[in-house]
DNA sequence: GAGATATTAGCACGACCGTTCGTGCATTTT
DNA sequence: AAAATGCACGAACGGTCGTGCTAATATCTC
């Protein structure tokens, strides 16, 4: 066959250069979620680094496309932190109740020392065509269907109301989560995480069905 | 007396002067709240407006201080788009939800191309100190006290409910109104204005007083 | 071992950045 | 009319930006 005998994978060459973008890549994600993509400079990157910005050029090829990388990196810890918490929570209002409480702690650990990365970097991006803005879209979409899921089922539960709207819930609950991030950075203070909690609770509580209600109840 | 005998306002000189702050002040808001403060370039200034960078550069002494002036100016487009609408509404319940509606509107209809400039610029400075912050975190807290304002009063017209908490309700209300802002701009997409709507009267509804409750009733 | 291959370093480039300086010009004051 | 004031200009400064080259250095294949 084409391929070498040798699994690929083993090679040292390769295994140094994803190394070495993964440490980019660590270094990237920090100071996007306080500054922003556009104060990504490669220079900077590789002096903090104690690389040449040449390799750490190479490691991506563009700036766009540490950017995207960046993003996605991005991504993955982030879904670390807020979504594996509850993958062993069963279905239900239990489980929607502790993606929010997972949020909140993440915002407020500071997983990403500017807060939560995707506020900062949509804000940044969120009227500026391009790819990146689509990178970032598409992570929203996808976040947003995780929530408008953990509604659903909720309500699929018979814990929530079977005439209560999941897109507006979702909405909300969202709303109040990243609503909570902006106030807690500009101003140093963790109430608004509280109050955070307290509203979306207060919600899953108005949605609730009647603990006499059957479940899957019709329309 | 050190003052001189003609009237000081009639100086032609300082009022060109004046006159070009203003028309790079607004351009500056409208770069501002798509690409952020960073993004604000001395020379990118005058190129656009036909101006010379130094000249541009003389206006504000130093970046910062053109950065700052944007904010300033900003303020005032927002409180001329949002807060002048209810100035002539009689305090109450129907004055606060009016605010909610003006706030919708003035991100819909991109007062700022951007979106909301505060949304936007918040997100790029909430994690950074510095003077710039500190703007932005004296603005947050205005408007903050504000909205506050608008429900305590609505609280004590008897409206509200007496033993709903005020800054609990301010906290929703605003997460709920921004947190429709990056969503219709990220997918480009208005319902989440529709929904911000709908879950804003829905916990003003939810924090209503019974009708036949008297007014300011005790706790 | 030799040779192929992938990652990193060194260097130079053109463009733009914020800032400073000296100058021209219109206006106001004397 | 002369002097002083305030704005805008053009040119230049040192720096940093992203991005090409080429050369050196690891690692793997044979």
């Amino acid at each position: 066959m084409a391929g070498s005998s040798t699994n690929a994978s083993t090679d040292g060459r390769v295994l140094r250069g994803e190394e070495t973008r993964r440490t980019v890549l660590r270094r990237a994600v920090a100071i996007a979620s306080v500054e922003g993509l556009d104060a990504l400079s490669i220079g900077r990157l590789a002096t903090d680094l104690g690389l040449s910005k040449s390799g750490v050029f190479a490691g991506f090829g563009s700036k766009e496309e540490l950017q995207l990388a960046t993003i996605r990196a991005a991504r993955r810890i982030f879904s670390d932190a807020v979504l594996d918490p509850i993958a062993e929570e069963p279905p239900g209002l239990g489980r929607l109740r502790l993606l929010c409480e997972s949020w909140l702690a993440y915002s407020r650990a500071r997983v990403f020392p500017g807060g939560c990365f995707f506020y900062e970097v949509n804000a940044e991006y969120d009227a500026r065509p391009g790819p990146l803005r689509d990178a970032l879209a598409a992570n929203w979409r996808e976040w947003h269907a995780t929530v408008l899921g953990l509604v659903t089922a909720a309500r699929d539960t018979g814990e929530l109301r079977a005439d209560a709207d999941p897109e507006d819930i979702a909405f909300t609950l969202i709303a109040l989560l990243e609503g909570a991030n902006p106030q807690a950075l500009l101003l140093d203070d963790d109430t608004p995480y509280e109050r955070a909690h307290r509203a979306a609770l207060r919600r899953l509580r108005a949605d609730a069905a009647d603990p006499d209600t059957p479940a899957l109840r019709a329309h």
